[in-house]
DNA sequence: TGCAAATTTCATTTTTTTTTGAAATAAATG
DNA sequence: CATTTATTTCAAAAAAAAATGAAATTTGCA
């Protein structure tokens, strides 16, 4: 299917280029996507990114042709990554929201909030592994030793590296 | 819901410890769908993680209680990723096959396999985006170009760092 | 305070992804 | 070679994820 779709084109101020957005939208709806975002987080981020006025969610909403009810939640997801801020517009009491655009900030919340998590249940799953492993005899017990310790240092050298990567982005 | 489930019981070899099989199966669905891949994929790498003996298709079928089609889909995806390997066994024409556990291996072609394209289709994205921006005046100009150089800045760290991350792994 | 605009929530619908199961294909054995 | 066994393929079913839209809630303003 082509890039062009269904978005809104009016807009109250003047704007660089259509084209320009429509390939920040796309760009991003892949990137989000390849780290299991919906589509619509992608959309809005997109638009946000090359918006040099900040929006109301309205106006997310339909510039983007998604409801308004995807725009809440896609908001409040961006939100929670710090991907989104929102500014004060005077004699406005709408939110209007902005791209956050220091990606190094942005991975670290991504690497905080969606993949700490899990390796920390991941440690415990692995010491759950430990105890349910029939004790005793030990023919096979150092096959399964082994492969147990080879995920702990998994687990572990993700938890070093992970957040590093963040830091070595020097964008 | 309880991570009992449907697992065939019987097995021809005497087997460990069907607990420890049961967590490692658990460990390995949650990784995998971290990195996108379908339940399966997960269930049977999980299986053959924590299996002494290689094994045929069809019993990795029924022992996680999963449809033939569908394991022969999740090995072709864990083939790809270099993440199982075949083994002969005399006397039998079936394939069997067991988990390749070098993690390094693994993610590193995941990366070449699963996200350079990506980033290489990008690269691309980048390059139109200057080209569809309205050249000449430069008063918005001037955001745009700033925008635009930090996707590419963005692209070209992470086309650095992420095949560096796999080799940083000392597992 | 009461009202209207803005936003959130959530049951329902739509879309996308994954699994199934059976037919097609491939491979090996007698 | 014919037949049986193993594997792949793929249309259809099932499951999971995301989007919609309208009701409920919140919020700021008159």
């Amino acid at each position: 299917m082509p890039l062009s779709s269904n978005l809104d084109t009016q807009s109250d101020h003047a704007v660089g280029g259509r084209a320009l957005e429509l390939e920040s939208i796309d760009f991003f709806v892949r990137l989000m996507s390849m780290l299991g975002m919906p589509r619509s987080v992608g959309e809005i981020y997109g638009l946000l990114y090359f918006s040099q006025d900040s929006l109301p969610m309205d106006q997310i909403a339909s510039r983007l042709g998604i409801s308004i009810g995807s725009a809440s939640q896609g908001l409040r997801t961006l939100r929670a990554l710090k991907a989104v801020k929102t500014a004060y517009v005077a004699g406005d009491r709408r939110d209007h929201y902005f791209a956050e655009t220091e990606f190094r900030r942005l991975f670290s919340t991504f690497i905080k909030d969606e993949i700490m998590p899990h390796l920390d249940s991941a440690k415990e799953r692995i010491a759950r592994m430990e105890k349910s492993l029939p004790a005793g005899e030990g023919e096979d017990q150092e096959f399964y030793l082994v492969r147990i310790e080879k995920l702990r240092r998994l687990t572990k050298a993700s938890g070093r590296l992970l957040p590093a990567l963040a830091g070595l982005l020097k964008l």
